[in-house]
DNA sequence: CTAGGGTTAG
């Protein structure tokens, strides 16, 4: 095939743009077989492939497509779709699926329009990357008008088409919806039941998920781990649990469900537990090391977490972004910033996350200059920040008492077009109150666009205990109780502050509430005690 | 030549 290739370029060159052309199906088959390799033969046939653009047939143009698209280039692909003199269904098919991806529903939508446009009627792979890029987006609410194409193309039929319907009502949250198109589907597959099941989890209605695993005629693991999936997110663990046990066959995915349940419902130590009896008969993927990694950061087991790490290590397993971010953010949380910087810097990429956690972990540990220090890296590194790391680099500015710095990065955000949420509130609060700025922080917490939380009423009153400001601290106390009735830190903070005033007449009648109400003081946790 | 369902980080 080399040789054939070789000598019609060569001869190509000598006959230039004369009679003498390669036969189509001679660079079809040229152009497929680079497709197929191994390694890339995308840039071999793409060479061949504009040199030879006007004896093209679609099938080939089609596959040119399917090539980029398979690598995520949809600006390739896009180009190459855009020349195609006679687009037919097939391109229109790959393109849409292409951009489903890319999440853009108001370009697929445009997309469908101009190819029913063109004549074209959609087939039962048409309208499933439509119904899946709306779903899910401000667009939701074409579901229903696509339904009702096909089901005047008769195409609601279609298990294929079908599912996606499914997806889509689900997404609307519609249980009639759901069920109705259910049984317009013709032939249901186990795809079909399935998804039928994931769409009664989802809408939080577990007994008709139970009900149609019951009634469906063939099972498959997935089946099982949609049941799985269904169970935890409507936080049923027991019944989550009893279902892994009985599952007769389970492989890594069922285990890293399992246990991400039960990193998400806050039960670390099972989680860690299920992890230890897992790795005796199975090998965790990158999925489950991320889980039972952010498991460690949240429950400060460094022990665990440095396990992991050198069992990924060890089995020179790929460590792509995610893991290594979850390797940066474990360390960060459980006090070895060394550590995390180390792993962060050796990063052949990072994402804005990435970054996140960096900057986070230098907050943590009271290491303002380096968080700022590392913003403006990822700035000239060309990385966007985001509300996460605003939050960061304005709790580093709180812990470390950089105020104008605090203020400044607040303005940014503002000017970067991001908009402060309640947590950016509550560090500007922490950070104006603590350095004793209170009427600002009082003046911030009335010019918000939302009420106070816990949170922000929290800071301030933290902050009025440490400069005795006893008027301000209680309007912050009250806004706290206000929200919630007994709440032991508010206490505790009025009681030092009346306390330092002299006013034992205040502080005697609050203890006296505290037994009452039998208020306890919240547990602390400490890197040392999580250290087994 | 296009093909649907299940899991990860800040």
């Amino acid at each position: 095939m080399r040789m054939l290739e070789k000598s019609a370029t060569l001869l190509r060159g000598h006959f230039s743009r004369r009679i003498f052309t390669i036969p189509t199906v001679t660079l079809n088959r040229l152009i497929s077989d680079h497709l197929r390799r191994e390694d890339d033969g995308l840039v071999e046939a793409r060479r061949i492939f504009n040199q030879n653009k006007t004896s093209l047939d679609n099938p080939t143009w089609n596959m040119m497509i399917t090539a980029y698209v398979q690598r995520g280039l949809m600006t390739e692909a896009r180009q190459v779709f855009d020349q195609m003199p006679v687009r037919d269904l097939v391109s229109w098919n790959t393109i849409l699926m292409g951009l489903k991806k890319t999440r853009d529903p108001e370009t697929v939508l445009r997309l469908f329009i101009e190819m029913r446009r063109s004549g074209l009627n959609p087939d039962e792979l048409t309208l499933p990357a439509v119904i899946d890029t709306v779903s899910g987006s401000a667009f939701k609410v074409y579901v229903l008008q696509i339904h009702t194409l096909a089901v005047r193309l008769g195409l609601s039929l279609s298990a294929y088409t079908g599912s996606s319907l499914l997806r889509g009502y689900t997404s609307l949250r519609d249980l009639r919806g759901l069920e109705r198109v259910f049984e317009e589907i013709s032939l249901k597959d186990v795809v079909s039941w399935n998804v039928l099941i994931m769409g009664y989890m989802r809408i939080g209605f577990v007994g008709d998920g139970e009900r149609a695993f019951g009634e469906m005629p063939m099972r498959n693991i997935i089946t099982c781990h949609t049941m799985l999936i269904g169970y935890i997110d409507n936080m049923e663990m027991d019944k989550a649990r009893d279902f892994f046990n009985q599952m007769g066959q389970r492989n890594v995915f069922s285990w890293t469900v399992m246990i991400n349940g039960y990193v998400n419902g806050r039960e670390f130590e099972v989680a860690l537990l299920l992890f230890r009896e897992m790795v005796g008969s199975w090998r965790p993927s990158h999925y489950t090391f991320s889980t039972v990694l952010k498991a460690c950061a949240a429950s400060s087991s460094v022990l665990v977490g440095k396990q992991a790490h050198s069992m990924i290590t060890k089995r020179g397993m790929a460590c792509d972004v995610v893991l290594s971010t979850s390797l940066v953010d474990m360390y960060a949380k459980s006090g070895d910033i060394t550590a995390a910087s180390l792993v962060f810097e050796l990063m052949p990429v990072k994402n804005p996350a990435s970054w996140n956690s960096m900057i986070g972990g230098f907050a943590r540990h009271g290491l303002g200059a380096e968080a700022l220090e590392e913003f403006e890296k990822m700035m000239e590194c060309g990385y966007k920040p985001d509300q996460v790391t605003f939050v960061n680099l304005l709790s580093a500015c709180a812990h470390a008492g950089l105020v104008e710095e605090g203020e400044e990065k607040f303005m940014l955000m503002g000017r970067l077009g991001i908009a402060a949420e309640k947590e950016h509130y509550a560090c500007m609060v922490d950070l104006l109150a603590r350095a004793g700025e209170l009427d600002k922080a009082e003046r911030l917490i009335k010019g918000m666009p939302f009420e106070p939380d816990v949170v922000i009423w929290g800071a301030l009153l933290g902050a009025c205990g440490l400069h005795s400001c006893l008027e301000l601290g209680e309007v912050a106390a009250q806004g706290i109780s206000r929200l919630r009735r007994e709440h032991p830190a508010a206490y505790d903070v009025l009681c030092r502050v009346h306390g330092e005033k002299g006013d034992w007449a205040s502080v005697m009648e609050l203890r006296r509430l505290m037994k009452i109400t039998k208020v306890r003081k919240q547990d602390a946790s400490s890197w040392i005690e999580a250290l087994g």
